[in-house]
DNA sequence: ACCATATGTCGGAGAATCCCGACGCGTCAA
DNA sequence: TTGACGCGTCGGGATTCTCCGACATATGGT
């Protein structure tokens, strides 16, 4: 059997140097070369993680001549979104209690 | 070398069982056994994604008697809501395009 | 037509992940 | 004290991930 891409958007976050890729595209769209190029990586391994951020819809690639632009495609974020969000409460909750701790400590 | 556990955040979130166990902790603090018994896995299999978890500072365990309860830290979490952030603009912006252009087609 | 450029994909090596049964340790009940 | 229970961790097998060099394909320029 192949590669076996994983498809799912957690999973396509899980790596460091997706979570880049992605943060670089929030600036506009750009070529392959031009992303490899921020990375102590071989091109083909930056391709490989282009491919799995495909899979999971988070970018689309615009053809230009012989080079591929790719463009973020942000949609699928939302999901992990919807899943933090009943955790938002309690983090938020936490700091509220710390920081009127700290108001209580310091007057 | 050993098992070599990830530590960070979008690793441990990266595992479906490992998010069940956080949506479980959700509702309150549980033992292993207790949480152990919403999957088809063997108890030692949870124990070790508790562990991760714990690695990453997204449980704290409290042990009662022969038991240990697990309590969510949800802390952590806001690391992936903050790198999130900066993205939620596209794909909001993007949802409103739609529903306006929804709204033309249909007034 | 020919060659350089830009990129995808393949084969495979090495590491990490995921899972299990076995075992060990501490705690509780009899 | 003895035995059962709850849990962590170890050893190891199977699978997946990450990366690389090599190769294939397509486009553009000469």
């Amino acid at each position: 059997m192949v590669a076996a891409v994983p498809t799912d958007v957690f999973s396509a976050l899980s790596n460091p140097v997706r979570r880049k890729l992605l943060e670089s595209l929030r600036e506009g769209p750009r070529a392959v070369n031009d992303l490899a190029g921020q990375f102590a990586l071989s091109r083909p391994a930056v391709s490989e993680h282009l491919q799995v951020l495909r899979h999971a819809h988070l970018v689309r690639e615009e053809p230009r001549g012989r080079q591929r632009y790719y463009h973020l495609v942000a949609e699928p974020l939302a999901e992990v979104h919807d899943w933090l969000h009943p955790f938002e409460h309690y983090w938020r909750e936490r700091m509220r209690s710390l920081r009127d701790l700290l108001d209580e400590e310091n007057p």
